[in-house]
DNA sequence: AATAAGATGTAATTAAATTACACATTAATT
DNA sequence: AATTAATGTGTAATTTAATTACATCTTATT
């Protein structure tokens, strides 16, 4: 609970004087936070303990840790959580709440996450011969952009959203090779039976999907991203972002363990865009 | 824009002193709005007026005020901010910054995108005689993505992201048909004649693109994200997340549109995977 | 009405932040 | 390479703010 609710939440506790003190700070919060003591004790017409007790009564340390709980609670925006879109939401409503449940789930990710796992998947990835991405549905799309990511790295990678190409593509692969699996749930059994294809020629096989199931079972490396997903609209959403955000972070790593250098080799697959494109200057608005 | 982000912007025009405090401040800013002044100085091994000068060269009026600005950046729970990732970064440190930066980017984007215009967004789509997501490079998984999304809604849905299909795709649309252009730049002259191609032959166009492209030009409605990206790694990151939520609360606001009935549709659909699934209570680790 | 418990204010104390100034470092110019 | 200006940084003094200790006043209870 932040100050302020609980400024509301206590008025009844309060002596007169506390009392005095907190009619003030409700009716001009922003102006409290730059006040000082003194100010304020003036604005509420009282002595300037009669404040500080008011704030350590509220389990401040003083009137300024007070002041920076006060802050605090009047920082615009609320704290992303996972809210759930209603059946009557406006598009204002709608909006805000999908932008903020993928916030409330990445940010869950970040914290679930295994930065150990995360650097041995790098690891693997940077010695890997050839590097293949699996996905099947939603997961699709996450495959096809990691590919989009690691080819850049000019190191041979794969990816198929078809199954039959995927298995014989699996049954193809050889030591040093990484095979890539995406499925959040980890209970789609084509996609295990790839994991298992592939970890019987001696692959690596790393499974972007949930710890505890049965596709992370078939895996040499499980990382799990854990993020509460939204049922309400039988889609994935949030899941598939943090995802993507897995793979920006792999890929990141990669070239981060890759060098200089290598970083410029990037730049030049950037670079040979240009020609397709209108350059920035050749138009004005 | 808020303190936390000034500090992580300006770090390049600080002093080497200056510098070290802003070091210590992005470590732990938790830390630092409950420290006093000569605290933060033995932290970042500065004098005590030299942190007052950071303070002030922040455009606050000193320590303590900085400290409630400050206060005001941490208040979501955690500082969302766009963080560049340095050559020298540990797992730790990368993983940290991509998942901070795609939350800064979404929340950016949150705040900018114009909710009229994906309500007339949705108005379009739901009214759609077919829809065609077309996206190149990194693009094109966003249309992919898209493209799962809605052809569940019993939509004729295409998604190419080859260039001659979209340009026959394009020369068949019709009035009633919305064609869906997604790219970052809004530059990429392909994808510009497609608008054009479309738009000519009476179909809706909706960019998913910069404001102020040559694609937008070309566009009906233009869904700008105007998501700052992270150029470091030469790689699309930030900005495609940032899309591919934006495809996401289009496919929210499309089943909204429809009403109850309809979502059970998606629940069949769903439903209808089970087969290609482990059943959760059959697994057990 | 007396007394104790709590509330409030005054004045003293302590802590914190800021300013003024001196010294050091770096960059520019000869 | 030496000199000077400009900028950056730290020390010590000053000012400001916050807290504590204690005295006084209120209110409730007997």
């Amino acid at each position: 609970m932040n100050v302020l609710e609980k400024i509301v939440n206590s008025v009844n506790s309060f002596s007169k004087s506390e009392r005095k003190v907190a009619d003030v700070i409700l009716a001009n919060p922003q102006t409290t936070i730059h006040s000082s003591i003194a100010a304020l004790a003036k604005m509420a017409d009282v002595s300037e303990p009669t404040v500080n007790r008011f704030c350590r009564r509220l389990d401040t340390k003083g009137f300024p840790d007070f002041k920076l709980h006060l802050a605090q609670s009047l920082a615009n925006g609320t704290p992303y959580v996972n809210r759930h879109v209603e059946e009557d939401d406006g598009p204002e409503a709608y909006t805000a709440k999908i932008f903020e449940s993928t916030m409330a789930a990445l940010d869950a990710a970040r914290q679930n996450v295994d930065i150990p796992t995360i650097n041995r998947a790098v690891d693997v990835l940077t010695q890997a011969k050839k590097i293949s991405f699996f996905g099947l549905g939603a997961s699709a799309s996450v495959a096809h952009d990691a590919q989009n990511k690691f080819f850049r790295f000019n190191v041979p990678v794969v990816c198929f959203d078809d199954i039959v190409m995927q298995r014989m593509s699996a049954i193809n692969s050889a030591e040093g090779d990484v095979v890539v699996c995406i499925s959040h749930t980890g209970r789609t059994k084509n996609l295990c039976d790839i994991a298992t294809i592939a970890r019987e020629n001696d692959a690596t096989v790393i499974g972007i999907t949930a710890y505890d199931s049965p596709l992370a079972k078939e895996c040499t490396l499980v990382l799990s991203l854990d993020v509460p997903e939204d049922t309400d609209m039988y889609m994935p959403m949030a899941s598939r972002v943090a995802q993507l955000v897995l793979i920006d972070i792999l890929a990141t790593g990669f070239t981060l363990r890759r060098g200089t250098k290598f970083r410029e080799n990037l730049k030049k697959v950037k670079d040979s865009l240009r020609g397709s494109r209108f350059d920035k200057k050749d138009f004005h608005s």
